[in-house]
DNA sequence: CCACGGATTGGCT
DNA sequence: GCCAATCCGTGGA
């Protein structure tokens, strides 16, 4: 149970894509913890990524994928959505990788309630509960007021745990986007429930 | 099961 | 003014 160093996340962005696969996502919540395992991620790059959001250079919005590995980006989008990523690299590189479903470890109540106000799901609801970006942001109560933090402080951050075999690792384009759409660099843990689409 | 479209805000052209 | 690294409900097969 330790906290991945800064040295883990300063590192080229698609070899942290895939390591961060089987890692555990831990948020401090309601003074307990939320956790989840983290089964599938996309890696974005801005040097030669048009989808990434630091393609365009830096702006008041992306500015922290610019400020180096270990920070949380998180961004809002269609009017209603938080998606959260892990930045990568050095400064100024404008790399990250977004978080897009996890397998829920701890905390799983307050998920629920955080998703859908009940605790009590069917086995539908269950799947349902962090398997997609925003899902995930909202199961972890994730919001732009942790946009920055540091993924070595004590409210967010991430557990070490073995590598996922590279026979297990599945390698696709990446899902929802309209530029750059021929990129292989959507990573997920085969066959894991809850992997946001096939 | 799958396809489609509406929701709803803020960032950038 | 356009449109987004999404989600969910609806309607049809």
């Amino acid at each position: 149970m330790q906290k991945l160093p800064i040295s883990f996340y300063t590192r080229n962005v698609q070899i942290v894509a895939k390591e961060l696969l089987g890692k555990i996502f831990v948020r401090k919540y309601s003074s307990r913890f939320l956790s989840g395992r983290i089964v599938e991620v996309e890696a974005y790059d801005g040097s030669v990524d048009e989808s990434a959001h630091s393609f365009i250079g830096k702006t008041k919005r992306n500015e922290v994928m610019f400020n180096g590995g270990g920070l949380l980006y998180v961004y809002f989008t269609y009017g209603m959505h938080f998606c959260a990523n892990v930045v990568t690299g050095k400064v100024n590189e404008g790399c990250a990788v977004l978080i897009r479903a996890v397998e829920p470890i701890d905390g799983i109540d307050l998920m629920s309630q955080n998703r859908f106000h009940k605790i009590s799901l069917s086995e539908k609801e269950k799947l349902n509960l962090t398997n997609g970006p925003a899902k995930f942001c909202q199961a972890f109560a994730i919001t732009k007021e942790q946009n920055g933090i540091s993924l070595l402080s004590d409210e967010i951050f991430i557990i070490n745990a073995n590598k996922i075999n590279p026979s297990e690792i599945v390698n696709s384009k990446r899902i929802g986007i309209k530029k750059s759409v021929d990129l292989p660099w959507r990573y997920f843990i085969k066959d894991n429930p809850f992997v946001s689409k096939k």
